[in-house]
DNA sequence: CCTCGTGCCTAATGGCCATTAGTACCATAA
DNA sequence: TTATGGTACTAATGGCCATTAGGCACGAGG
């Protein structure tokens, strides 16, 4: 499902320090609570005083273990599209395009309800971040988005699907996932199996039926 | 189309100030300048000072026309909360469902397209709202999706739509609307009309299909 | 026992921010 | 002309913040 990742932040410990004892907890803890903290209240409402509460340290201790501030988000945010680019591969496979939709589709939905603190921060906080990272970020959104253009103008080419524009089908397809993220609850009445399968379906079903628009004739 | 609306910076203006001069457009200048800012920038890496070089001001005068930073968040995300609502009960009909859906969401495509500043706002700053504006937008947000529910669940009852699921159905297509905010541009390929007719297509697709669920037999 | 590294602390530092106080300008209306 | 109201300005005020400096404790390894 998820696939195995080193957090960015974990990488450049490793750089620095390679004595690599690779103990360090306090590293993860720090970027668990920087999760939860921007997504509950966004980057700039969250002081590095309010991190280091969260694990029992004061907000200087915490450049033990970091640069900046800055640095946790850029972790999370590389990291979190790391995760979407890898989770779509491992979800493709080389079979029909409508059941490669579905494939793709529930893993972006798995993702996006079982990663709820990334994908709000990844959403949110772009204009956070300071460049570089925020090329790079946006960068490999494009590139998720051009994975789904792929696969959406693969079954446009064979015949599966049927829709007047795969830029504004990709757009729906992907914004319907990303809501997942808002409302889902581990305890809800419906599975994440459930859910998945629901999302796949809604997927399928906006790609498939043939389409009267007003003027048809509309660009890719 | 937009309804008229009037401001709740103005109405607060009217209220302290009955002799309702009513020309100033400084307050709404003030309100502009906060709705780019803000959504370019966010609500908390906007300064007052910011805002007020926007107006060809300095920060401080800014306060001759509003009491706080807070209270233009505030204008901002209750006007845009009560656009939408007033958004669907005007697009609203008393045809059939499927002709109801159609024109719903029609109109909720072609407010985010034309409001996206608002709307992103709308979305991403419910964390920098103080109590009790915070209750209230949520109150409103809550209201819009329940106008949403009622008319899907019409639908449902007639037998015109046939989704396992309302509330999953109804985030599901809020959200695929929410989405155009983040792309549309007035001069694209495709007209704004084609835009909405394009969604409100998605959006009867979504809803009208047979599914057949894992599991079947799922909540409301 | 000593030493060294690690990671914590407190106490700056320098900066920015929202908001308030006090003052000056200017137009309009008496 | 003089008053008045409105709006701008500059100069606090008080607070918070990210980050740095310097020092202290403690555990491991000699």
């Amino acid at each position: 499902m998820t696939p195995v990742r080193v957090s960015v932040l974990e990488e450049r410990q490793n750089a620095d320090d390679n004595s690599s004892t690779m103990k360090d907890g306090r590293r993860s803890d720090i970027r668990e609570a920087g999760l939860t903290l921007f997504a509950e209240r966004g980057y700039h409402a969250t002081s590095m005083g309010d991190i280091g509460r969260a694990i029992g340290v004061k907000g200087p201790s915490l450049y033990n273990h970091l640069k900046s501030k800055q640095e946790i988000l850029i972790d999370i945010m590389v990291t979190t599209m790391q995760d979407l680019l890898a989770g779509f591969d491992n979800a493709d496979s080389n079979g029909e395009p409508a059941e490669r939709l579905r494939e793709v589709m529930a893993e972006h939905v798995r993702y996006h309800a079982l990663h709820p603190r990334d994908v709000r921060i990844g959403n949110r906080e772009i204009p956070s971040l300071e460049e570089p990272a925020r090329e790079l970020v946006l960068n490999l959104r494009n590139e998720y988005e051009g994975k789904w253009r792929e696969l959406i103008q693969d079954g446009l080419d064979s015949g599966d699907f049927s829709i007047p524009s795969v830029r504004v089908a990709v757009y729906a397809i992907l914004e319907m996932g990303i809501g997942v993220a808002q409302w889902y609850r581990p305890d809800g009445s419906l599975s994440l199996d459930q859910i998945a399968a629901l999302y796949a379906d809604m997927a399928a079903r906006l790609l498939s039926a043939k389409v009267t628009v007003a003027d048809s004739t509309i660009e890719n």
